[in-house]
DNA sequence: TTGGCTAATATGTCTAGACATAATGCAAGT
DNA sequence: ACTTGCATTATGTCTAGACATATTAGCCAA
């Protein structure tokens, strides 16, 4: 039985654990490693190139891979849009478009976005439904010249899904808070005025530009999971 | 100027977002791109493997490779240790170990954790600290069978940055939620009762077997932010 | 001492070819 | 009609060797 990728990842990782090779500590290079389990090169360097990517160890030329001192972990979220989301919970996903105006974008949508002052822009309010109850309040500032076709009916598609298949999405970033209900988040969702929110903020970047701004405020109770 | 992998993967992405292989297509296999691209399929299966882990496309033995029809976004979440994370704010760090007890777990601890009701785990509050304002208050429970070593004085050093060099972790997840502050979270972390906190829930299982439950009541205001 | 050049070195990537593995579809037998 | 088994095929991985690139250590000169 010859060994593979995962099997040279494996007991390097076991050897960190083991402290063989403390945090800090200079590991063997590849060609040491190689001649050791008896493998290529290219085999060892695909095992310790997994091991960077998830932070256990950290690689530099010349300078050698050395066992990481605090070991980040990583943890990934996977995003899907919001319908296939309701629908993996069992239960029927249904939308409401509650707003669709073209207005000059306040000063903390455009400088978020990197847009000019009173940039017009296209704002949308859509309530997700699950299960005929309210799931999640979508906010989104949608920049219209960062679109390359005509935008569809957002009250057939949600603007969610949409942006999905049809933004060349260079990069963006999400963050969480939790945020008190407003009067009118509280209305729309069913839940007491204060009521505590989870919410998710996100900016995506596109090839021709900033596209949108999204605020997704979430049902009391919503839990945002995630593996690692 | 000849290419690499990521020039490739640039292409084959050019071509996803240009619709020029659409949501559903199959793409031409890896034999084919080589050819075209003039380089070999090893640099081919590389470009292709990194979009298949960013969800762009997938991959199946003899099914070939197609377009995600619904691209799920990835991002990743860098969990630091929390002394890190504060001083990477600018802000000086400090922690108050504020309970340690041994005692037998609740119900709902020990069944998340998958162990038998009422083990006895070691329970450890602490109050983390930034700038010498409330932080994070940090409750976890530990199960003292898991550790291979003894534990540290964890007055000294914070449970949180102990366990990431010390636990062989193999997996764990976390959950984020918002919710109102109960009594000891408002005292301790000095805001109103009920206010919106975000909490971060935290399972780890090692090798041998669960380490540790741990919830982290963030300050009022808290952001946890991640890219893509 | 300081600055900059150079050579050594570990990782990063590529090639060409090979075998392994999984999933599919077809064919044969019940 | 239904199942079983086999050949096919695209991806997954490995090898051995090569060249590219970043970074460091050491040396030499100002």
């Amino acid at each position: 039985m010859t060994l593979g990728w995962e099997d040279i990842r494996a007991e390097v990782l076991r050897r960190i654990r083991a402290r063989d090779w403390p945090p800090g500590a200079l590991i063997p290079g590849e060609e040491a490693l190689s001649a050791e389990f008896g493998v290529a090169r290219a085999t060892v360097n695909r095992a310790l190139r997994e091991l960077a990517e998830a932070g256990v160890i950290e690689r530099k030329k010349r300078a050698g891979t050395r066992v990481a001192e605090l070991p980040v972990r990583r943890a990934r979220l996977e995003i899907p849009v919001i319908r296939l989301d309701v629908l993996s919970r069992g239960l029927t996903y249904d939308f409401d478009l509650l707003a669709d105006r073209l207005t000059a974008a306040p000063v903390p949508v455009t400088a978020r976005l990197g847009l000019p002052e009173a940039t017009r822009m296209r704002y949308l309010e859509t309530l997700h439904l699950a299960g005929g109850r309210p799931y999640v309040l979508e906010s989104r500032w949608l920049n219209p010249a960062a679109l390359s076709g005509p935008p569809p009916d957002f009250a057939t598609v949600s603007a969610n899904e949409w942006l999905v298949t049809h933004i060349s999405l260079v990069s963006g970033d999400i963050a969480f808070t939790a945020e008190p209900a407003s009067a009118r988040e509280a209305d729309v969702l069913g839940a007491a005025p204060g009521t505590a929110l989870l919410v998710a903020e996100r900016t995506t970047h596109g090839t021709a530009g900033p596209v949108t701004l999204v605020r997704l405020a979430h049902a009391p109770g919503h839990r945002v999971q995630m593996v690692f």
